[in-house]
DNA sequence: TCTATAACCAAGCAAGCGCTAGTGTGAGTG
DNA sequence: CACTCACACTAGCGCTTGCTTGGTTATAGA
């Protein structure tokens, strides 16, 4: 289907009540309320509740990709610095978008096998950025260990941060970001 | 209701197929046939669906509590050694009990008030386990940062093993404790 | 003014849901 | 023997689910 603005608003809504109640709860006709339609007309804008949940997912990845691309870009090109902005990066992005990104880690397997395919390819190259700049810490020695339990514990980390961190409190994003380099960087 | 050798393999059962299709999906006529009766025959054990979540979590929790517990007891008194205890028995339990534990923390939010707000308190005393061993980590200089933060983020990265980490694997549980340990130790 | 199209609605279908009611049944107990 | 009780069964109630249908309205270009 289509990209119209309309539909990237039903979808920002849907992913909002994705989170609320899980997407297995969340109805046709809540999620219908919500836009201001009645159920039938969803249909029109989406051809089944597993084409709104990829829509939501993949609005969220495309997201945190262009935007740790971005941040790579800009930053300088020492090690540290490329980590520092991975870290901020995916915080930065994992709380714009939260709604998307808590939906896509804990509502993944509610993916269609083909849905599956398609996103995982995208979250693929998102984490090849990871991948790339963890091997530069690494070789730079700024940072040791086996490289994939690394990354899977920075990842790990990171990620959850959605089940705590409360975003009116004092800790901005980067706060967590910093603190976490530092607790894995060597001193 | 009662804790009989009975409701408790059922609770095992029940645990496994919430974990493979998770608690909305799986019905209570899934969750009979797995058992080997018929549904109806399901609400002579347990009072409701609920219920059975509950008990799924609850086992699980205890099973987290009794293992850490035993933990401390048995290791060396430094700081460090307490640390790597409870790393090590954090992820033995997570591995050992596996469904139970990704049961308690992927489907916590279909827990009704009563249940959440009872096995709360039990996790909240598993949690002070963790409180301590860090508090004495840092006074004694083993790892630095903030006390909260610092939490966060190792329990982060050890429950986000569930996601990605392979029992049939070379590596062992406790493989990836030391390796967590040593990757946030100042050196 | 005519027409194409996107957007919407009321109504409802077939399937599946959690759960209940009422009824055996076989093992243990007095 | 009579009785209880844990456990299982059949049958189905009342309700919700995702989705479809057939038809109506708003908008905008020719």
């Amino acid at each position: 289907m289509n990209a119209s603005p309309r539909r990237k608003e039903l979808t920002r809504l849907a992913a909002q009540l994705f989170v609320q109640e899980g997407f297995d709860r969340t109805t046709v006709r809540m999620l219908a309320q919500e836009m201001g339609i009645k159920s039938g007309s969803l249909f029109h804008h989406f051809k089944d509740k597993q084409e709104i949940l990829a829509a939501v997912i993949e609005e969220g990845t495309q997201n945190a990709l262009s935007i740790a691309k971005a941040a790579l870009n800009t930053c300088d090109a020492d090690p540290e610095s490329r980590l520092h902005a991975m870290a901020r990066a995916h915080l930065e992005t994992l709380f714009a978008d939260r709604n998307a990104h808590v939906v896509a880690l804990f509502e993944w397997r509610r993916l269609d096998p083909a849905a599956r395919a398609h996103l995982g390819h995208l979250r693929d190259a998102y984490e090849a950025l990871w991948v790339t700049v963890i091997n530069e810490a690494l070789a730079a020695g700024i940072i040791h260990g086996d490289r994939f339990l690394v990354s899977k514990f920075i990842l790990g980390a990171l990620n959850w941060t959605v089940r705590w961190y409360d975003p009116t409190g004092q800790r901005t994003p980067d706060d967590l970001a910093d603190e976490l380099v530092a607790m894995i960087m060597s001193r």
